[in-house]
DNA sequence: AGGTTGACCTGGACGC
DNA sequence: TGCGTCCAGGTCAACC
């Protein structure tokens, strides 16, 4: 499931293969669910237009459009199964293909999702108070120490969950939620605003190494998560509590427990975390 | 308004 | 072998 990692190895992969290309002409499926904008405007919007940069925020993949003197900014976001690849047109289109965008350097930009959960919008800047996309919430690799700490002031809900909003802090999903509680030594459950300064203070300092150190992996394969290229991340064979329900905690050989929170299988150390 | 729950999807794992 | 059931989860709408 791409989270912030994956996400950022995708569009770093895709903005070293498309940037300064044009997009000469998308095809889109029927699938209405795909589509926030629709398929019209996307077309509208994208043909014609160059690809300036590719990047993220929070979770979502944003590839910046200039057309003469118009900008926008099409959105991707890869949902649970989404994939965008860079491929050759002779390459057979595979199946839940959704868009299919040709490029001026011959190639073609693929958005295949088996699920549907990804979803697909363009933002256009007509006015100058228009803002480029900003995304939900903040990002966690950039927020300081006292801003993660106010985020969570007064709330009454499982930090785990917490950490899964996105308007909040964008980015962080259940792989690397539980997976920065664990290194932080946090009990799931515990509310988020009950938590001291120096606990916080460890959970973001977990979640921005954590985060980091899966980025320079590629990201985690658990499911069928690839980069532009198509190829796996590494980041699964560093989990330490994420789908290692009853195997010993790599500290101290406790069990790990699996519980549900905020309606998401979470997993964590009993001895560990507290 | 904050918090919680279920719907949306489909492939894969599992049980009989 | 094959069928049925369950599970995975990012996000959003609906509800409390």
């Amino acid at each position: 499931m791409p989270e912030l990692p994956e996400v950022e190895t995708v569009a770093n992969g895709v903005h070293a293969r498309v940037h300064g290309q044009t997009i000469q002409s998308i095809w889109t499926s029927n699938k209405p669910q795909t589509f926030k904008s629709t398929p019209e405007v996307i077309s509208e919007t994208l043909t014609g237009s160059r690809i300036e940069r590719v990047h993220r925020v929070g979770k979502t993949i944003v590839v910046d459009l200039k057309r003469s003197g118009m900008e926008a900014q099409f959105l991707v976001h890869l949902g649970m199964t989404g994939r965008l690849l860079v491929s050759e047109p002779d390459v057979p289109i595979p199946p839940h293909t959704h868009a299919v965008l040709s490029l001026s350097g011959g190639r073609e930009l693929r958005f295949v999702d088996a699920r549907r959960f990804g979803r697909l919008s363009v933002l256009t800047t007509h006015e100058e108070d228009d803002q480029p996309y900003s995304g939900p919430g903040k990002e966690p690799l950039l927020i300081s120490p006292p801003d993660f700490i106010a985020l969570f002031r007064g709330r009454k809900t499982p930090i785990k969950a917490a950490l899964l909003n996105q308007s909040l802090l964008h980015g962080v999903g259940n792989i690397y939620a539980d997976e920065g509680l664990f290194r932080a030594g946090i009990r799931p459950k515990r509310q988020a605003g009950r938590l001291t300064r120096a606990e916080l203070g460890r959970l973001r300092e977990a979640l921005i190494t954590v985060l980091k150190h899966a980025i320079e992996l590629g990201g985690s394969s658990v499911s069928d998560y690839v980069d532009a290229d198509g190829v796996r991340g590494f980041f699964q064979l560093e989990h330490r509590v994420y789908m290692r329900t009853g195997q010993p905690c790599l500290v101290c050989s406790t069990p790990i427990k699996k519980i549900v929170v905020g309606g998401r299988s979470t997993h964590f150390c009993p001895v560990c975390q507290q």
